[in-house]
DNA sequence: TTTCCATGAGAAT
DNA sequence: TTCTCCTGGAAAT
């Protein structure tokens, strides 16, 4: 159950451990066996996140990477281009982009020598809060006579592992894992809102699609088109922090408290991306050390700030927390 | 051992 | 609105 923040994290992770190099792609469960052949010995060149998606872009081995933009930037090896970081315009054309989205279950699983910096799993399900992110201990300890790191045997239903000399990365799980053209990359940007995350974000672009709509504020955070990268965490503690009601229709949201939340968005997330987890409670309101959300999962305690009880309740099927006292009803419920 | 449930989203009804 | 899919950890039995 990754939220975007998991997703740009795993975007720089890939950069970064695999960004320039040629890769082994194979699918050892098989189910993406076609597509895996289409990239393997290719070479990862760019890397892009929107919302839950997850875009990693190789082009063939030995070409240069096509666009002018990416000329030296992403020629030799260890060089990639982070797209998301990046304003508009320096997309590399031509590329095959492996697309994954993680869905409910999937996640990454890194492994590697000591070299391959940070074995870690990223988007795994479940991972309790405050968790250190872990990977497999490798199999093969280095040994003093330079056997080096060797690649496990995948561990679970493996859809898609990729190699490279020095490390290994598995995803098992996921909603989406496909190979698609620039062409179809482009229409998911399209369909997908504005990303705190990325360098191309847009507060104003969110407020006008929030305004729009005569929906409850706590369903329009977890539109993807509205806001792309937001789950059923950050939407409840954000709507906390600014002390708005989940129910509350976005039209009368005033413009000024969605600024407010956008930007609180980009600092949670941020603060997310950097340390793999998401902690939302300010230091002076935690009373135990572990006290990493406000009403996130909380329904029955009090609330860190005013000892009143936390709440939930359904909205379209996901479970949403909130304080009423915090957080005040809207004058009229909308209509379920 | 079995059942339940989850930081999701698209299709079917 | 309900169903469905992908997986695995925790809770229930």
């Amino acid at each position: 159950m990754p939220e975007g923040h998991v997703l740009h994290r795993l975007a720089l992770a890939f950069g970064e451990l695999f960004g320039g190099h040629v890769v082994e792609v194979s699918s050892p469960q098989g189910r993406f066996a076609a597509g895996a052949e289409l990239i393997d010995g290719w070479r990862l060149v760019a890397t892009d996140a929107h919302g839950k998606h997850l875009f990693l872009g190789f082009a063939p081995p030995d070409a240069g990477v096509a666009s002018e933009a990416a000329r030296g930037e992403a020629t030799g090896a260890g060089e990639y281009i982070a797209l998301a970081q990046q304003g508009p315009g320096a997309e590399p054309a031509g590329l095959r982009w492996l697309r994954v989205h993680l869905g409910l279950y999937g996640s990454w699983t890194f492994d590697g020598d000591p070299e391959f910096h940070a074995p870690h799993s990223i988007g795994a399900p479940r991972r309790r809060v405050g968790e250190e992110e872990r990977g497999l201990p490798s199999r093969e300890a280095p040994s003093a006579d330079g056997d080096g790191w060797q690649v496990p045997e995948p561990r679970g239903q493996v859809r898609a592992r990729l190699v490279v000399g020095h490390g290994v990365a598995d995803l098992t799980g996921p909603s989406a894992c496909e190979i698609v053209d620039v062409a179809a990359k482009h229409a998911v940007h399209a369909r997908l809102g504005p990303d705190p995350l990325r360098a191309d974000g847009d507060v104003e672009d969110f407020v006008s699609r929030v305004r729009r709509r005569r929906r409850p504020i706590g369903d329009l955070l977890m539109d993807q088109s509205i806001i792309a990268g937001v789950g059923n965490i950050y939407r409840a503690e954000a709507l906390y922090r600014a002390r708005v009601h989940p129910w509350r229709l976005g039209v009368n949201v005033p413009p000024a408290r969605l600024r407010e939340i956008w930007h609180d968005l980009v600092a949670l997330m941020t603060d997310g991306m950097d340390t793999g987890e998401i902690v939302t409670t300010d230091p002076h309101d935690r009373r135990e050390e572990n006290d990493h959300w406000y009403v996130y999962h909380r329904s029955g305690k009090p609330c860190l700030r005013c000892d009143s009880t936390i709440v939930e309740d359904l909205m379209a099927n996901r479970r949403v927390f909130w304080c009423p006292r915090e957080q005040r009803r809207p004058p009229r419920r909308a209509q379920a």
